[in-house]
DNA sequence: TATGTCTGCCCC
DNA sequence: ATTCTGC
DNA sequence: GCAGAATGGGCAGACATA
């Protein structure tokens, strides 16, 4: 099979547009592969497709500049038409048409093709690559194969989708191969086990991370959900979601993401290679110093780091907050009772710097502002609540946990300058930079897209051209004339924005028609509600 | 060597 | 992260 | 209610330029 065929499935895909039409598209096509393809083409259509997660360090921009080379195009052109398009890679492929020999690409080829790319280390060869892709296949064949590179197919269809399909294709039960996928991790293996009706054969592995139980946001504090039964309470940290597992001497600590991020931890983990029994723990890393957590900030800097300096370890030390126990006593308790995890939990010998996070229970309702405020006193991001009873949902965002946050303050902001959005979006104004003020000037404080609907966009777009004065490429500079009211988590001083501060999770509540700019906030305001955060 | 800009992303 | 949208 | 899409900020590291 080929990765011709794959594309051609993709364009039909993209654009049916019922869920269960795609399904049936893609489960009537995994039938007709061999095991091998099977797991490629799983493997492409889930957004991971190299065999164990490797990073193929190449985005959008170097897209452009390798079809830049292998055309003669200017380069400002290819990223104007992008623009316009909403997407390098399919306006790449259009651009190649006529200029590629349009050369056959089988699937395991395609997967040659990113393993060279992912074992190429140097930029600017890793280009080179990509231009020599460009000069050898059809345009459609290279739409999505530049496509998977920047892990946005946008046709509709991501890996929850591609695990109903494979239900479908293999006619498994939808559950048995959620579970399965959890266990294994690999869509790819659970493909093949789901064909040849041994899903009940994958195991959970030590080491091989299980998918995150994620909580829901509680849209309003009164809400009726928690009326429901008891519920336990405990701190939203604001750090890493992570998961430790241990065993034998042996360490290892993944992200949300599945990565494996041991090394970069080993005042965390070399501690720990004392623990002998083999557990799974699910919690937060934190940078914990004095005896508590650290800001965010301080854990960035810990982040992706080559090199660790003695400085930086003594600087921003870290520490896991452990809250739930996925894996003890040989057995996997995702499906034991939030309180049986919980006691199994708290009966372990675990030491700094690992801490259990407090857990309490709900009294009521009506208690939960008091502990929001102590939460953040603590310095904490908010709360989360668990139902009593609750099972470890991996993978889900069920209702069973809940987080309560809440916006830091809101702006009254004017929009300065408006952006072309892109892919759906790309022909509509659909990026707003705003500033507060300050005296007569107007300082540009964040951006925001989020908030508005499709409509509110349409109706913005047309008003905002009629504003515009000045235009550099997809940024429209406008008149000072529209305000909004914007909500955020946190701020910071920032050299990214001239007012000198910037937003954490900026979100527009709505279009303030009722205010003139002259009215809106100011930076004095800014300054305050910054101090008052720290 | 020092500083500035771009890029992609163990993140939120 | 947040938010909106179509199913 | 779910899954997908489009978008925010900050960071380290890589690369470009002085």
């Amino acid at each position: 099979m080929t990765m011709d065929a794959l594309a051609a499935l993709c364009d039909r895909i993209a654009s049916a547009a019922a869920r269960t039409r795609k399904l049936n598209l893609l489960a009537d096509y995994l039938r007709t592969l061999d095991d091998g393809d099977l797991a490629r083409a799983v493997r492409f259509l889930s957004g991971s497709p190299l065999p164990d997660g490797r990073k193929l360090s190449v985005g959008a921009a170097t897209l452009r500049a390798a079809a830049a080379s292998a055309t003669g195009w200017d380069l400002e052109l290819i990223r104007f038409c992008s623009r316009v398009a909403g997407d390098s890679a399919e306006i790449i492929a259009l651009l190649m048409a006529g200029r590629s020999a349009g050369l056959p690409l089988s699937l395991s080829g395609a997967e040659q093709h990113l393993l060279a790319l992912a074992a190429e280390r140097s930029k600017a060869r890793k280009q080179k690559l990509i231009e020599q892709w460009l000069l050898a296949y059809a345009p459609l064949t290279l739409k999505y194969l530049l496509k998977t590179l920047t892990g946005m197919l946008r046709i509709g269809l991501q890996a929850k989708l591609v695990e109903e399909a494979i239900a479908r294709a293999s006619a498994q039960p939808l559950e048995l191969v959620r579970a399965a996928s959890n266990r294994s991790g690999d869509l790819a293996e659970v493909a093949l086990a789901a064909r040849h009706q041994t899903l009940d054969r994958i195991q959970a592995r030590l080491f091989h991370p299980l998918d995150f139980m994620l909580a829901k946001p509680l849209e309003s504090m009164p809400d009726g959900v928690l009326d429901s039964g008891p519920w336990w309470v405990e701190d939203k940290y604001d750090g890493i979601r992570c998961q430790l597992h241990a065993a034998h001497g042996k360490v290892r600590l993944f992200t949300r993401g599945q990565e494996d991020v041991t090394a970069s931890y080993p005042d965390l983990t070399v501690p720990l290679s004392a623990i002998h029994p083999p557990l799974i723990l699910d919690g937060e890393l934190l940078v914990w110093r004095d005896g508590a957590p650290q800001s965010f900030n301080a854990l960035q800097q810990r982040l992706a780091r080559k090199r660790l300096t003695p400085a930086l370890l003594a600087e921003c030390p870290v520490a896991f907050i452990a809250y739930d126990l996925l894996y003890a006593g040989q057995t996997l308790l995702l499906n034991e009772p939030l309180e049986r995890r919980r006691a199994l939990l708290e009966s372990l010998p675990l030491q700094p710097p690992i801490h259990i996070a407090p857990q309490r229970r709900l009294a009521s309702p009506q208690e939960l502002d008091a502990l929001f405020e102590a939460a953040r006193a603590r310095r904490n991001e908010g709360l989360l609540l668990k139902r009593a009873g609750s099972l470890y949902e991996a993978g889900r965002r069920g209702g069973a946990w809940i987080k309560v946050k809440r916006a830091l303050a809101t702006l009254d902001v004017v929009i300065t300058a408006a952006e072309q959005g892109r892919g759906r979006r790309a022909t509509m104004l659909s990026d707003y930079t705003f500033a507060v003020r300050d005296g007569s000037r107007f300082l540009n404080i964040g951006k925001a897209y989020s908030g508005l609907t499709d409509e509110e966009i349409r109706q913005l777009t047309r008003l905002l051209k009629s504003l515009a004065t000045e235009r550099f490429g997809r940024v429209v500079l406008v008149r000072p004339e529209v305000v909004l009211e914007v909500a955020f988590d946190g701020i910071q001083k920032s050299p990214r924005h001239k007012s000198g501060f910037a937003m954490r999770f900026p979100r527009i509540l709505r279009w303030r028609k009722d205010k003139p700019p002259e009215e809106i906030d100011t930076l004095d305001r800014v300054r305050e509600i910054y101090v008052a955060s720290l």
